[in-house]
DNA sequence: AATTTTATTAAGTCATACATAATACAAATT
DNA sequence: AATTTGTATTATGTATGACTTAATAAAATT
């Protein structure tokens, strides 16, 4: 066996520490024994027993398991299990001031390519309540919206709407985590700044869309309003 | 004052704990420091003394912001600053047998959406050599592909070249983390049986649309081509 | 100079004790 | 009898001190 095998091997051993294996152990348990929302887990001593471990690491797996949403822990009460809410998790490290220049960048896209993407779920759930709304929205719009930044509000108010018009649950938590980020993008120097300051497709005439064209018109449409962003994105 | 809003008053007083408040005082230390990637922070102990609490609870909140990617622990080097991976936290709760219903049905809807999305991102990245493995791709595929099923291989090398293509990495990390859900949810009983197995437009297609088209053309072309999966989801 | 050994350091693990808060149940008040 | 109040219990939260382990640095050996 060539050294640098064994190398490999020995590597691959086990370089977890116990808290991981315990980490793994309880969420498999769970698993396992199908448990519920609502369930309670055994008492942090009983768990320390049983497998073996001091009651610090119980709670140390028990920590991360809280932390990924996995339950849910009250005094007495002990421990119960909670569905995970993955965005909610997220939004930890979801810190401008932590994220490095290319995530930040990647996110400034991923919010573009979502409400791109997001046109046949708009079209299929959205209801004239909904198109009311967003009218009232856009009326409230100062004529000639050329500078994003004077209309953070109006933004935020008419694209928050779109993401909730979606009825994605999941969408709309992906969407306020991203924002902060975006905006913090956007007013950063990580960008170049815009050249022109046009103003595209509006507001107005993607409700327009909504109301009376297609996925395809309002995918075509966003694309356009969103077009000084791209042009910053493309920017060399 | 009424009852009622005395009760809110109490209720708003502090429910946190020593923990929680040790932890964001820690990450308001490092932002307020501007610490960068690599960076060390103080020693367990140290931090307990100066903040004059046990380490058990300093260690508890590191541990947090480890889970958060906010640090990484050696031993005997300390903990040392490090750029969180957004979508690596979630991994860990990313499970289909622990998430709900709603959260799974929203991530099936999720991944179409990038997917449509991330036309622009793909024109004007792709290159002469992504369009070739592309073909390479597709070639490799069984004619008439019609059963998902039956072809979940060919669906990952190619949509998950797409990801690759766009050269967002957060997006692709993403992906990476939907696909499991998306395999799951479409495989369970979550969805509606699909009515008809039509082709619509092809990998192959795309791949023509991607070489020759433009960004509309491809999203068109892509919203066709998930077409099966948007029937599920719309169906009632 | 290069390698091996040793010492040191800081995180990981353990055990124990006490604090705190939520619950259940008994007691007291009306 | 019903509701409130007090009290005991219980499980998590916090604190402390000791020990283990692994990574690094320093010293010793070749």
């Amino acid at each position: 066996m060539a050294v640098t095998a064994i190398i490999e091997d020995l590597k691959s051993l086990d370089t977890s520490t116990l808290v991981d294996k315990v980490e793994s152990n309880l969420v498999q348990l769970l698993m396992d024994r199908k448990l519920k929302v609502g369930d309670a887990i055994p008492k942090e001593v009983e768990l320390a027993e049983s497998l073996g471990v001091s009651r610090t690491v119980i709670r140390e797996a028990l920590l991360r398991m809280r932390m990924m949403g996995l339950i849910e822990s009250k005094k007495k009460k002990g421990a119960v299990i909670t569905s995970p809410d993955l965005f909610g998790i997220m939004s930890k490290s979801m810190n401008p001031h932590i994220l490095d220049q290319e995530t930040l960048k990647d996110i400034f896209e991923l919010r573009l390519v979502l409400e791109i993407g997001m046109a046949d779920l708009l079209f299929h759930r959205i209801t004239a309540k909904d198109i009311k709304e967003l009218k009232v929205i856009v009326s409230n719009e100062p004529p000639m919206a050329k500078n994003y930044l004077f209309n953070i509000e109006h933004e935020i108010a008419f694209h928050g709407k779109l993401y909730e018009i979606t009825g994605n649950d999941a969408l709309k938590k992906f969407q306020r985590l991203l924002l902060p980020v975006f905006d913090y993008v956007h007013n950063s120097g990580l960008l170049k700044k815009q050249t022109g300051t046009q103003t595209f497709v509006s507001h107005k005439a993607l409700v327009k869309i909504l109301e009376n064209g297609t996925p395809d018109e309002f995918r075509t449409g966003m694309r356009n309003h969103l077009q000084n962003h791209f042009a910053r994105i493309f920017a060399k």
